[in-house]
DNA sequence: TTTTTCACG
DNA sequence: ACGTACGTGAAAAAG
């Protein structure tokens, strides 16, 4: 006999398991700085009990904020409820819109709370003869626990989330009354977290006795005088107005007038398109494994796809646009890549020209660059995304009609990790399509490239048509928040200049650097003999872990204090403890070494090309401020401060004929903070002095200049510092390593010194507040989601980049200028010589040797000249036959 | 993959 | 009570 499966029906408590996820899960925030721990922890928590239950229909009910009539009743007795935290509040909204795409319902009724509206449609639906189960972190729901309506509690144990499952028996054999009788319980006990008070005097024991007893409330007051013991009695007898309100406060509803209809709660197909693009914005990337991705697909647009290998129809398709060019419209183009190798050109030019050329037969990569630098000559708006590697094939100067959208998409929000074209229609054309991730995964694209393969040919042509479609969108987000002329004017020209300087390069001698590296290397194996006999043992001086237990635990010194996975040996601390053991020092120094070699030493040595130079990237799309980065490798953290580590600077030289001339701002920051600030005591000491820390120090400690003495001065130049960081009491106290106390006292003191200054950085984060981002004297923003948050760390954090990132980000701005003038001047009047390196507040010419008087003076004005502020901006200029002696 | 440490501005 | 100076990238160890 075939039996009709039983429909099941699937509630949720809301709030009670966004707030349950939300405290078992560590904060966590996406790139956007959005906070996503409690809705991640949600759907982990809703998806394992679908997966489980595969039912029919789901629900998920929450309470709408406003004091309700249970509430408002106990708020006479206890006062406000406790605040939920910001990073909590503000996930709520966005959970009810994740749901919201996947097509859940949402119940949430003004007058009732969750716990009715969840009753009500579990016992109706028990009725209508239904499987019921009840998702709550919350064991009031209990009381609604029957045959058919299990209570589900999700508990986070080590290893993934347990549930704890309730029907009659369940509740019986736990608490040992049943569901019903459980609401009689919580009257007489009361229950600080639900809000009920209970009656005084009775707890969990006497309760329990009682209810098991008599049953319910009413029936033991009928039968008060055999209740014993006798306090019990007592307290019954005086509070029996308070134990029948408690009951009605514990009784959760299950006849609410709401409106629900059943079929609009059938679970639908859940992982759709739009949930899909939330998933990804709010990078739940283990969750994204539930998509299938043709369901991620695009309105047909694929349709229109096509690949062409046939030279003929190649040229029609040029040919087409070439003779329609005009200046209102718009390419969007990418050439494919794989290693070296152009694979194909991606093209779109309407909702319909949407082609992936490829290399093959008589198209030749040759011939694509030719047809790509014939769109250059048109009018044409020609859109791609991270233009600077495909200048190799666009072999054309700086171009108006060129648009990098990774570029825009950086401005509008550099919080962002990557700004690939995926990131790009999902930011900006709330289209969701496949990452290059989702389709390759670790396959190499040469490989998928062979074959008429469906899914390399939509790779491809969604390239171009992405920066086709999005090419508008982001123009008018970029007027919009004032940033068009920062990117045509600053932005876009850098590309060109950093393509030029990683094309030139930095010449290494070879050899010298190998000699350092063997230098090291024979001081590494002397400390290590040294350090292991000293200590008794050999161990990996290089793991902090083993060095931690060697320091603290075998030679029992102070440890610092500092620890998450263990004890902290950073240098700072272990500095602290140089008195205490002759190993500390050669440890530290042992790390000096080791770190020069394996970073430098040896590091740099593989990136030296055939051409004996080294030639790494620069990125424009990282650094939230708007510096520039450099990797591959980092030219920008090579040592100057330690004489040995300084030494390596010599193995940077020119090429024969050349000289390095370098070019450093002075204290480029100070002076934008001076400008910026307006305080005219800051804007006149740099207007007389040239030691801005003794100057600093004077005022600030009311000692004549040249009184000043070395302590006072490095004090201020820490504070001048501090300053610039956004200032606070610790992080003084911190760098300079005195009480927090003392810190204060000299901040107070700088703040008496420079009024203006203070005003300027308490209006930084106002104004932060305010809008939620900074900007810079060019108008680039910062966005400080932080800025919102109600914990203490984070907000503070958030302080004190409102009151940096306008000071880091202006001196950016201005190098950036200045680079790009330097580059194009040098260009222009034909000179051998160029620009090679940008260390944030420095560049490094390598000058002909015919060529420096006049190299020198473009450079030096130039970098002057970048912007025009209320104080000059000092540029020196040093020369030399290494890097070394050009600082 | 994440953590720790340290190089630079 | 909280527990950090701002911005990066690379190497090595550890999970």
């Amino acid at each position: 006999m075939r039996r009709r499966k039983v429909k099941k029906i699937v509630l949720i408590d809301g709030h009670s398991i966004l707030n349950r996820a939300f405290y078992a899960i560590p904060d966590l925030t996406n790139s956007e700085g959005i906070h996503t721990n409690a809705i991640l922890g949600f759907l982990n928590i809703m998806f394992k009990i679908l997966d489980e239950e595969k039912p029919e229909y789901l629900t998920v009910a929450f309470d709408v904020h406003q004091p309700t009539f249970r509430h408002e009743m106990f708020e006479q007795y206890k006062g406000t409820r406790k605040s939920m935290p910001e990073e909590l509040r503000e996930q709520v909204p966005l959970m009810k819109e994740v749901l919201k795409a996947m097509g859940i319902t949402i119940m949430e009724k003004p007058g009732y709370e969750a716990d009715d509206v969840l009753g009500t449609i579990a016992k109706t639906s028990e009725q209508k003869g239904y499987q019921v189960s009840l998702v709550s972190g919350d064991r009031d729901l209990l009381q609604l626990a029957s045959e058919n309506i299990k209570i589900r509690i999700p508990k986070t144990k080590k290893g993934g989330t347990e549930i704890e499952n309730y029907n009659t028996q369940d509740v019986i054999e736990t608490y040992g009354v049943t569901p019903k009788q459980f609401i009689d319980l919580k009257g007489l006990m009361g229950d600080t977290s639900d809000n009920i008070p209970g009656v005084p005097g009775i707890g969990e024991k006497t309760a329990g006795k009682i209810i098991s007893t008599y049953d319910s409330i009413e029936n033991a007051y009928e039968h008060l005088e055999e209740i014993g013991p006798a306090k019990a009695k007592e307290a019954l007898r005086n509070n029996h107005d308070l134990a029948i309100l408690s009951k009605t406060l514990a009784t959760i509803k299950t006849d609410c007038d709401i409106e629900f209809h059943l079929e609009d709660a059938l679970v639908g197909n859940l992982y759709n398109e739009g949930a899909y693009s939330f998933f990804k914005r709010l990078e739940f990337k283990s969750l994204l494994n539930r998509f299938q991705l043709e369901v991620t697909h695009y309105e047909g647009i694929e349709e229109y796809f096509k690949v062409l290998n046939d030279l003929e129809q190649a040229e029609m398709v040029f040919n087409k646009l070439l003779k329609s060019a005009s200046g209102h419209m718009t390419a969007g183009l990418q050439f494919i890549t794989a290693g070296d190798k152009i694979l194909g050109l991606s093209l779109t030019y309407s909702d319909k020209d949407i082609y992936f050329i490829k290399v093959e037969g008589f198209i030749t990569e040759e011939y694509l660059k030719d047809k790509v630098c014939n769109l250059l000559d048109t009018p044409i708006s020609l859109a791609t995304i991270n233009l600077k590697p495909q200048l190799d094939y666009i072999r054309a100067a700086e171009k108006s009609n060129v648009f990098d959208e990774g570029i825009a998409a950086y401005l509008l929000n550099p919080l962002n990790s990557t700004y690939y074209y995926d990131d790009i229609a999902r930011d900006y054309l709330k289209m969701t399509i496949p990452s290059m991730n989702d389709l390759f995964g670790k396959n190499d694209i040469a490989n998928l490239s062979s074959e008429n393969d469906k899914e390399f040919r939509n790779y491809c042509c969604y390239q171009s048509y992405v920066c086709y479609k999005a090419y508008e969108p982001l123009v008018d987000a970029l007027k919009n928040t004032d940033m068009y002329q920062l990117f045509v004017t600053i932005e876009m020209p850098l590309v060109y200049t950093l393509y030029d300087m990683e094309l030139r390069g930095i010449h290494i001698n070879r050899e010298e650097l190998k000699k350092y590296g063997e230098k090291l290397a024979v001081g590494i194996a002397d400390l290590e003999t040294k350090i292991y006999h000293l200590v008794g043992e050999e161990f990996n001086i290089n793991s902090p872990k083993q060095l931690g237990v060697i320091l603290f635990e075998k030679l029992r010194l102070p440890f610092g204090k500092k620890t998450k996975t263990g004890y902290s040996t950073s240098a700072d601390i272990l500095d602290k403890l140089v008195q205490e053991h002759p190993v500390v020092s050669m440890i530290l120094e042992y790390r000096q070494l080791t770190k020069l070699k394996s970073t430098y030493a040896d590091g740099l040595a593989t990136y030296i090309g055939n051409d004996e130079r080294i030639h790494g990237k620069f990125h424009q799309t990282i650094a939230a401020t708007g510096r520039i980065s450099s990797t591959e490798p980092n030219l920008q953290n090579i040592p100057i401060r330690m004489e040995l580590g300084r030494e390596i600077r010599k193995v940077f030289i020119p090429e024969d004929g050349y000289i390095f001339l370098d070019a450093d701002y002075s204290q480029i920051e100070l002076r934008v903070l001076a400008h910026m600030s307006e305080d005219e005591r800051l804007i006149a000491a740099y207007r007389e002095a040239q030691d801005i820390h003794r100057i600093t120090a004077s005022q600030v400690f009311h000692t004549p200049l040249d009184e000043v003495t070395p302590l006072q001065r490095s004090n201020a130049k820490a504070v001048n510092f501090g300053i610039v960081y956004g200032i606070s009491s610790f992080g003084l106290g911190q760098g300079l390593n005195i009480s927090r106390k003392e810190a204060e006292d000299y901040i107070n003191r700088y703040f008496e010194t420079y009024p203006r200054v203070k005003q300027y950085l308490d209006d930084l984060v106002l104004n932060g507040k305010k809008n939620g981002y900074v900007t810079t004297l060019f108008g680039r923003r910062r966005p400080i989601p932080e800025l919102s948050s109600s914990n203490f760390m984070q907000r503070s954090f958030g302080e004190r980049v409102a009151m940096n990132s306008p000071i880091q980000g202006t001196a950016a701005d201005i190098i950036k200028i200045a680079m790009i003038r330097v580059n194009e001047r040098l260009k222009e009047l034909k000179l051998r010589s160029r620009l090679i390196l940008q260390i944030h507040d420095e560049l490094l010419i390598e000058a002909h040797k015919e060529e420096i008087e006049e190299v020198s003076s473009i450079l030096k004005e130039e970098m002057q000249k970048a912007a025009n502020m209320s104080i000059p901006l000092e540029v020196e200029v040093k020369t030399g036959t290494n890097w070394y002696e050009a600082k």
